[in-house]
DNA sequence: TGCCGAGTAGACAAATCGGTCTACTTTTAG
DNA sequence: CTAAAAGTAGACCGATTTGTCTACTCGGCA
């Protein structure tokens, strides 16, 4: 496999896995395998390496919530899927997501807050493209009123943030009730 | 003031806008305007300090969502206060909450990952007495069916955890659409 | 053949971390 | 009044942090 990639796949399930600054650079390329002038070769400073690990995220994310939302034709039928698919996430069934730990993103905002940091950028850039994403599955549903398409797409975001909060803090795998 | 109280609200201050690897212990000493010997001599470790800032917050909060919601008497009605409240918390209306940045056992958690860590436990056990908070006041609400009072307070839960990560990570401030 | 980019191992630098300690001053309670 | 408790400033410690650098190896390509 390609060491850039490597590294950040590394990176990306530590960073996952215990948080930003509890990993250190030594760490990540002791457990990578590699030299440290390796990894600077291909990332200037560790916040680099924390954008690609963010992209990497991003673009896993968003193509298996695609994929687990590709087959519904309905409202009802939409957010059951959404919900078990976040089910499954949450038990860890999901092998391309590794062993879930909350969302990436709102535990990477939480280490850095600043609005103007890049790093808070992308975490917010996430959350835009999946609440993007649900709007754009909600349309295509034939029963979708277009009036109501903004405020229950913003419903559906509200509820799948919160049932993440859920499952990292309290334990929470399950949602029936939230499925009517 | 007392020393120690002050200590706990000015590290409280910084964790809670900063982040708690972010905010050193020569930073907390330093804008609180007291001797590191001072701090040490009150709480044995960062560790320690943290836990007593995540304390002084858990009180707060609850006193604060206790008085904000006494007054409803049917299910809708607390709904919307419940909401309402919560947007005047994103808007930073409530003082005693301080600028918002997110949840604070949200932010920490995400920082202490480790289920066993008395620092990761102190934040569930705080999601878990506000859940409790909710579940007491939609008892007393005069139209609340007993049989789906567990499932509807988790709903409410999860709206409002949910609402959290969204007021903080892309900025929005208002829910009208969730009042109905 | 010769060269160059990518790789390794690891020493090193400068800064910062949490935490300890000394020496001294101030406050407070009996 | 006195003595203990609580406070101050800041030097210091060992560990760790991100990041740089040297010296060297290896493989592919012109």
């Amino acid at each position: 496999m390609d060491k850039r990639t490597h590294i950040i796949l590394t990176a990306l399930s530590l960073f996952y896995q215990k948080g930003i600054h509890s990993v250190g650079i030594n760490e990540i390329i002791s457990v990578a395998g590699v030299a440290k002038k390796t990894m600077y070769h291909h990332f200037v400073s560790k916040d680099e390496l924390l954008l690609a690990c963010l992209s990497e995220r991003h673009n896993r994310f968003l193509n298996w919530l695609t994929q687990a939302t590709s087959k519904q034709t309905t409202i009802e039928e939409f957010k059951v899927a959404l919900i078990s698919c976040h089910e499954a996430w949450f038990n860890s069934k999901v092998t391309e997501l590794g062993d879930f730990n909350g969302c990436l993103f709102i535990n990477t905002a939480a280490e850095f807050a600043d609005p103007a940091n890049p790093i808070n950028q992308a975490c917010k850039e996430h959350k835009m493209a999946v609440q993007q994403l649900i709007k754009q599955r909600l349309s295509a549903c034939n029963n979708m009123e277009s009036s109501q398409l903004g405020s229950y797409s913003h419903y559906l975001m509200t509820l799948v943030e919160g049932m993440i909060c859920q499952a990292k803090l309290v334990g929470i795998k399950q949602f029936p009730h939230l499925k009517q």
